[in-house]
Order: structure tokens, then C-alpha cells, then sequence
DNA sequence: GGGGAGAGATGCCGC
DNA sequence: GCGGCATTTCTCCCC
């Protein structure tokens, strides 16, 4: 045990991440105060000052700093810690390790994004490119219109000339989304002065009780799936490698 | 590279967790479609099934695959891919892998639950605990009465007899908390035939504007903390190592 | 920095 | 399974 306290602050030094899989307490206390007894968990702290602790099982880290934290490892009478506190946030883990199993560092270089295809963001701009998705004789107004009202997906007219709000949701439309289209007719209702705005939700679907407050206050559902595909270039790139 | 393949397989058939440290292209396909460009990344692969991809940055993983997706390590005419798959749910991950920097399995054992203190659930056992926190004269009606109205936080009456409902939050308040207070009031009402209600959201601070709707509908806000303090023996065992 | 809203949200509980 | 809601939500964008 005695070498892990140098090693580990060489790598932090050397803003090298770090990948921990030891047998520990943690303790956790900032937003919330934080209790986990002992047992085996892979712990893992990025360049940044992240660190995520993860037991055996589950999606998501059960501990947890955010970037910006920095960390010490101390070995005082044979009793191993891992502490790791982000001042301005006021969090603090206090690790106390029984058994370290296995401990890597290592610099790493990445500075990619991803590129993700079927987000709501998407669902609006297909409907942009075609309105008929929506309804026949619908046209949307000009993008820079939107952010005038708040946060509306999509703003157009109708075949009448009525102004229209879309809510776009990549999944299950819920009555949350109803309450969010209707703050955007009301407000829109306001701030042009008119009286009558149309509101539509565009989803894959829709809760039963949510359609039925939807009809309730006027308002129309239009069924539209999130459009799924990546850039050709990655598609191909895709296909090339697999075949 | 030729070995890594079969350690992996073995890993995987006896529930090993796998930490792989790479340098590799992911794409990824199920809710969405991403494609991640070449990075070095750490992959850790759990005993469930789960797996989670992260960069040298940010807390949370760029790709991932819930519990139950299997998978398997191929090297095909030099060129080393990881695909994991999650039948159930339709979702891959295929991860291109350039190099590997490090590997590591091994089982980890882990049967504890976290202990948490300070969330809104808190809050609201605070409450009931010490009414006199929301106003003099309130009192809670028994906690069983509670989801019978909804996910009512706190039920009770005030001085003057009055029912009430408190919403609690462990942050700021904010317009949507406001929303909610009311679709349980309203909910209320018409459950019990009866036309006053009162609705109190108790929080560490509520938005100006969240303030101003509260305040239009009737409503009352309260400044309560939550309580931030684990039970008595983890206090102790944490002051007794540290002290 | 605050406010509003999406997220491949996830996770929990209750019906 | 759906529904309703909290989360140490996190993240992004805009004002």
C-alpha cells in the first residue's frame, strides 16, 4: 500500500486520469450528505477533476465531484484515504480504502465531439425542411422568430393564415408538454396582441390523459417520429468499415 | 492485440467487471445514432450488462448501454472491434478500437446501498416532524392520507382548520414548483367537493418570477432547509476514523 | 450568473 | 407496463 500515495500524485500532478478498483468507504457531503459502507467499487478521476465512483452494478456512478475538484491520497498509520474536494462548490469525498486492487494512470488525449442524430432539435428541423408533417398548407415563419416568444420549436401559420406553435418531443408526449405549449400560446397570444393562436404537438405518441387535456384546451396532436440518421459521410464510413 | 480477445471473453463468462483504457471510434444506435471520432477513451464494462464510455473530460459518460446488453471482443484481419448489444432495449454499441493502452478484470463484490441525507423526502419527514416550520398552528394529517390526493409532499391543516398543501423542494423553487402546487390544490378541491384549499411551498428560496405566479394564485412560500445531517452512528463512525 | 428546457435523461414507487 | 416525480440530476443556450 505504502507506494500508492506517490503514484497517485504523480498522475494528478501530470493531470493523468486515474482508474482505481479497491475495496472502500465513501463518504459524501455537498449538495446532499452521503453515507456508502464498504465494499468493492471502480473508481475513476478524469483531468478535469471529475470523479466517479461506481459499484458493481447499475448505470450510474453512486459518488460522484464535479470538474474542477482536486484530489489527495494519504497513508497515515496504516489507514489508506482518498480525498477529493471542489472548494467552490463546497463538495467533499472522503474515500477510506480497506484494499486497493488494482490502480492504473495514464495520460489521455481526446478532443472529439460526438455527433448525435434523432434529438428533438432534429424532429424541429425536419419539420422546418417539410412542413407537411405536421399539416397540409402549414409554414413555418423564419427561425430567428422563435427565441422572440421563448423557447418554441416551431412557429408558423396555418392554411388560414393562423398563427401556429409546435412542441416537439422526441418521445411520449406527457400533460407536461401539454402545460408548456399552452404557456407558449398564452404568452404568444399576449405579446401579439391576438386572440387566436393555434397549438400543436408533434411527438411519436401521446399519455391518454395528456391527449385528452390537448383537446380539452383546443389544441391538436400530429404523430412524428425523431428522424434517425447520421450525416452520409458517417454512414458510409460506417458501412465501410463493417462490410 | 491477438490476446486481448480472449481475455475478454473469459472476463465476460465468469461476470468479471472490465476496464479497458483505448484509443477508438464508438457509434452507437437505439434511442438515437452518434458517432464518436477517434479519442482515447476508458470503457468499463460492469457485471449487469452496463456499460459506460467516458472521455478524458465531464462528468458523465459520452455513450452507454443499460443493464442486460451482452457482448463480445473480435479481431478481424488486424482490426480490433468491441460490440455490445442490448436485444431487449435494440441498442448497440460498436467500438473501433486503434490501440489499447491498458486492460484489467476482475470481480468485484458489492452488496451495500447508499445512505442519503438532505433530500426532498427529508425535507418533508422534517415537517412532519416540527410543523411549527411552515407556520404556527399547522399540523400534518397522518402520512397514509397523503398519496390518495396524488404525491401531495405535505397534507395537513392550518390554524384556523384550513386544509393545506405544502410542496417541498431541496433548491430554489421555480414556476414549474408553482404548476405542481396547484394541479394538487385544484386536484383537492375537486376530490373532497370543498372550495378553499391552501397551497405553501417550502424551499431554501423560490425565482422572483416563481414568486410572483405563487403569489397570484394564492399561495404561500416558506424559507425551509433541508436537513443535510446522516443518523447519529454513521456521524460517529465518520468523526470516529477522522478523529 | 440566472432562467428555461432538453436529455439516448435515470431511478423510484405505485397502480 | 404506464404514470408521476425527484435527481448531489447534467448540459446547453440565451439574456
Amino acid at each position: 500500500m505504502q507506494h500508492y500515495p506517490a503514484l497517485f500524485e504523480e498522475a494528478i500532478r501530470k493531470n493523468h486520469a486515474v482508474f482505481i478498483s479497491a475495496k472502500c468507504e465513501v463518504w459524501y457531503s455537498g449538495q446532499v450528505e452521503s453515507y456508502l459502507p464498504l465494499g468493492d467499487r471502480v473508481i475513476l478521476i478524469k483531468d478535469d477533476g471529475v470523479m466517479v465512483v461506481h459499484q458493481p452494478q447499475g448505470n450510474n456512478p453512486i459518488n460522484y465531484l464535479k470538474p474542477g475538484a482536486t484530489y489527495s491520497m494519504t497513508l497515515n498509520e496504516g489507514q489508506l484515504f482518498l480525498n477529493g474536494n471542489n472548494i467552490k462548490l463546497k463538495e467533499f469525498m472522503d474515500v477510506k480504502v480497506q484494499k486497493i486492487y488494482a490502480m492504473h494512470t495514464q495520460k489521455l488525449e481526446d478532443g472529439q465531439s460526438i455527433q448525435v442524430a434523432g434529438t428533438e432539435e432534429d424532429m424541429a428541423q425536419m419539420i422546418m425542411e417539410k412542413p407537411s408533417l405536421i399539416e397540409a398548407g402549414f409554414k413555418p415563419v423564419a427561425q430567428e422568430e422563435q427565441t422572440k416568444f421563448g423557447y418554441i420549436d416551431v412557429l408558423g401559420v396555418d392554411k388560414k393564415g393562423i398563427l401556429t406553435v409546435v412542441e416537439c418531443k422526441r418521445n411520449q408526449a406527457d400533460f407536461k408538454a401539454v402545460e408548456q405549449l399552452q404557456r407558449y400560446v398564452e404568452r404568444l397570444k399576449e405579446s401579439k396582441g391576438i386572440t387566436e393562436v393555434r397549438g400543436i404537438i408533434a411527438a411519436p405518441k401521446i399519455q391518454s390523459g395528456a391527449d385528452l387535456m390537448l383537446k380539452e384546451k383546443g389544441f391538436t396532436f400530429v404523430a412524428v417520429k425523431p428522424p434517425k440518421h447520421l450525416e452520409r459521410f458517417n454512414r458510409n464510413q460506417k458501412t465501410l468499415d463493417f462490410f
